[in-house]
DNA sequence: CTTTCTCTCTACCATTTGGTAGGCATTTGG
DNA sequence: CCAAATGCCTACCAAATGGTAGAGAGAAAG
């Protein structure tokens, strides 16, 4: 039963390398080691495989993010758990492609999926906003869903093409890695656009 | 001579909505109302074609951006210039997913490119920021080429996307329309994570 | 008028695509 | 020990893919 995981891995590799269409079922096999129509026996149809490896990172991301994003509401550590969500993508950059695929490919399709499992965190991720923006601690200005959207955005589609913007942001000795880079300044891009007081001064 | 820049349009439209590998020489030949072949002399093969849709992208950006961004560095107008840098892109989508599906699919092509065209207005703003940054207009822990990076992408993923993030953020008579609201906070956020002092207090 | 060039077409082609039929081992369970 | 289920295979298949050959219509140029 080995052999169905290893499918789901080659294909969540080769999907979000080069997009369900310009995968084919024959090239998932031989990156198996498996001719085509044993993968077809897993897996009855090319579609029902596309499904199932979203589903798999579906289950991944469900069983970590909940915890996550729970603990950056209790407790008021946002740098912690930014670096933590920013590692979660950072982790497996082709979680990142998939998903941004999948969402160019079939809009529709990702709508649903959207409403069931991230618009609730959004909802109160907006609540907690709003209640920080009358308490003062949150600027007045910030659209709450809004600044979600952009952090997501930032943090999934940053994640996704991290590797090929190494060119305008090389490693560098005194700041890090390109993908350090990227993690640390969408920490602070999502910090210091949305607390009134909290910025560090020099 | 009108089917050429035809063909070219429809290109770029099912390009950008359903990828490259997703969308057939026949499909593009269809939407302009030519057969096949007929097509495959004005383009001899599809691969020439995809190269003269993101040619005609790139020329496009490039006699729109350089002068906005030009304005960006001159003037003060921080806020007027990120409107028009996100109106630009709004204001075509299938460009923005266009560029992102590129980068997805032929990352080495695109770090070229980048290098090309991007790279030295991100080299020319991080200076101009490195200047603001000793003289205490910008804050202290902003990396500059890192903090390009995030505000191109959050830009152009999130215009490639926002049509799908509507069940996230919806129309809302308060706050403006799906796109609107987006716009809105990423300048917002983008401003906000910048400087130290320009915060409009409420 | 004839030639040449531009453009579109029909007819075709090899290859690849996702998918099926069915045989042949090996394991499982009664 | 036998039967059924499991899993992988070879051999196919129809449809679609990107692309070619070459004919014919119409305009441009001599």
């Amino acid at each position: 039963m080995d052999v169905r995981a290893q499918i789901l891995t080659h294909a969540s590799r080769l999907f979000a390398e080069q997009g369900y269409d310009g995968t084919s079922v024959q090239e998932i096999a031989d990156a198996v080691g498996i001719r085509k129509p044993s993968l077809l026996y897993h897996f009855k149809s090319k579609d029902e495989l596309r499904e199932n490896v979203l589903a798999e990172m579906l289950a991944h991301w469900n069983s970590v993010l909940p915890g996550l994003l729970l603990k950056a509401s209790t407790e008021e550590r946002f740098d912690a758990t930014m670096e933590a969500l920013s590692e979660f993508f950072i982790e497996d950059p082709d979680r990142a492609r998939l998903f941004l695929r999948e969402t160019l490919d079939r809009p529709e399709q990702m709508q649903a999926m959207l409403a069931q499992f991230v618009q609730p965190w959004v909802e109160l991720l907006g609540d907690q906003l709003e209640r920080a923006k009358a308490q003062g601690l949150v600027q007045a200005d910030v659209d709450p869903q809004a600044y979600a959207v952009e952090v997501i955005t930032m943090a999934v589609a940053g994640t996704a093409v991290i590797d090929t913007l190494q060119v305008i942001l090389p490693d560098d000795p005194a700041r890090g890695s390109t993908r350090k880079r990227h993690a640390r300044e969408l920490i602070r891009v999502a910090r210091s656009s949305l607390y009134t007081e909290t910025k560090g001064e020099k």
